[in-house]
DNA sequence: TGAAAAATACCTATTTCTAGGTATTTTAAT
DNA sequence: ATTAAAATACCTAGAAATAGGTATTTTTCA
């Protein structure tokens, strides 16, 4: 086994990936042997070349960072993923941990911190951007544990608020009280990191759910 | 008048700065002379030094990119400004027109077609990519907006509805004021006869819209 | 048979949405 | 040059959503 950590990046930003590939090329221990820009690309090249470390956005398109990070670890576990993400969202975190995925990077963080992950990674350890950091301590710690996954009830809610229903027509036809319904709401919202109604349902619909 | 063109950059991420620079070390008749994370700054930097090309994010925050473009074509017209945008989304396309700036670049694009973009406007014309181009273009004879005869900058808010931006949000990032946007929103609901925004929302899903 | 998860329900306060208006300015088209 | 459509902006008032709680009951499952 060679000394050379072979990379792959993955983003559908041209100029990032040109970006990128500037910054490893200043290193000559690291080379970048595949780039991607959608999840697809990404598998296809995993068959082409051998891969240490990958490196994906996490709003890449088809499948997205996180979807193609399950894909690597179930063919590839050896394959380091780091996850780079634009916005300190925690929506994302549960994601993180469910994707086997060695790190989560802010683009934010700059060149330093991104090699300075590798060197942790390579040591076995996972790591996390210090902001992301704090806002995943934040949460409650139960809550790491449960997965995206949506009880039967806040699905059906879901499904009645994307037929234009409001919080009393839902209590009505679900035989509830007015204030169940918007604590269901209210619980759907926290559970998902969203911050309205209309962002669940954009949600809801990329999902695929409704 | 030395022939050394001097440029400012700025994006909130630190990462995609570092791409940049690079990117522009290879060239000697570039020289980077400021960069920048938010609105604010760029304005600072102008007071410091002479700046002949802005690059700015468009999705830069305090004030963001347009309004950033702006400021700088107010107080120094000389200077080309370049936004750039992450993603393909004709809800921008009319501020572009309005904010004054010289090109309009996806980063998507590639650092070839940054560097032609530079010559073409050093040449006093203006650049938009070119998949942005035909975007603009089949905006008016939209399938969509002719169907349910919404207005350009009604599809525009409705977009925007479907990240969870609230009222006053969609404001800020229209630069219109937030009785504006509630004033479309009603035209809207009524216009396509929904109840409320979360079937709004729904009903662009449906209608692939979003 | 416990413990955990899910579902239920209530309370207060604040923010945002919705619905009813009116009205001016800009843009596009005839 | 005139008209229609689109975009802009303002006002009020009531409805609904959101955010912060707490708390009990029912289900599920190990």
């Amino acid at each position: 086994m060679n000394n050379l950590t072979k990379i792959l990046i993955a983003d559908d930003h041209q100029l990032f990936l040109d970006g990128l590939k500037l910054i490893f090329s200043n290193f000559p221990y690291f080379e970048i042997v595949a780039e991607a820009k959608t999840g697809t690309q990404v598998m296809d090249s995993f068959e082409i070349h051998q891969i240490d470390i990958a490196i994906l956005d996490v709003n890449m398109p088809k499948p997205n960072g996180f979807e193609t990070c399950k894909l690597i670890k179930q063919k590839y576990p050896k394959c380091k993923v780091i996850i780079l993400t634009m916005y300190n969202e925690n929506a994302f975190i549960r994601e993180f941990f469910k994707s086997g995925a060695s790190a989560y990077i802010l683009k934010n963080a700059g060149k330093a911190e991104l090699l300075n992950a590798i060197e942790i990674l390579n040591k076995g350890e996972k790591y996390i951007s210090k902001e992301l950091e704090n806002n995943f301590k934040n949460l409650p710690e139960d809550d790491f544990a449960k997965t995206f996954s949506l009880t039967p009830r806040e699905i059906e809610i879901i499904c009645l608020l994307g037929e234009g229903n409001n919080s009393n027509e839902i209590s009505e036809k679900l035989f509830l009280s007015t204030y169940t319904v918007v604590t269901h709401r209210k619980n759907i919202l926290k559970k998902l990191s969203l911050k309205n109604t209309a962002e669940l349902m954009s949600f809801a619909h990329e999902k695929g759910l409704i």
